[in-house]
DNA sequence: CAGATAGGAATGA
DNA sequence: TCATTCCTATCTG
């Protein structure tokens, strides 16, 4: 399985509400979070994969090519996920995935 | 090979 | 907490 394959899989798991982040994506598949966001910027499907609920590491929204991180923020909030008065997420919707793999 | 990226971690204040 | 600095994997020319 190649890692672009297991990226949007481990994306599937994340419901809706919550977000992961780039570094632990990038944990799971062995590669480097730049590497992640190269995946995502070349996404060929950004509607079936739901790339917008991966954000950076410190919280930050990160990049989104359709149309902006301001499109990015508003689908997050669709699905109920909270930010702070500077735009971060909350940390109560973050899915660390790596570790999750590691309890799980 | 050189440059650019939807990032991260260590460091110092 | 913030800004600075350096680092990494992958893509493009």
């Amino acid at each position: 399985m190649d890692k672009r394959s297991l990226a949007y899989t481990l994306l599937q798991l994340i419901p809706p509400g919550y977000v992961t982040t780039y570094a632990s994506l990038a944990r799971v598949l062995g590669t480097s979070p730049r590497a992640v966001g190269r995946l995502m910027a070349s996404n060929p499907d950004p509607v079936i994969v739901p790339c917008h609920r991966v954000v950076k590491s410190n919280l930050d929204l990160g990049g989104y090519s359709m149309g902006g991180p301001m499109v990015k923020r508003r689908l997050l909030e669709l699905e109920g996920v909270e930010f702070d008065s500077r735009g971060r997420v909350k940390r109560r919707h973050v899915i660390l995935i790596d570790k999750l793999l590691l309890e799980g």
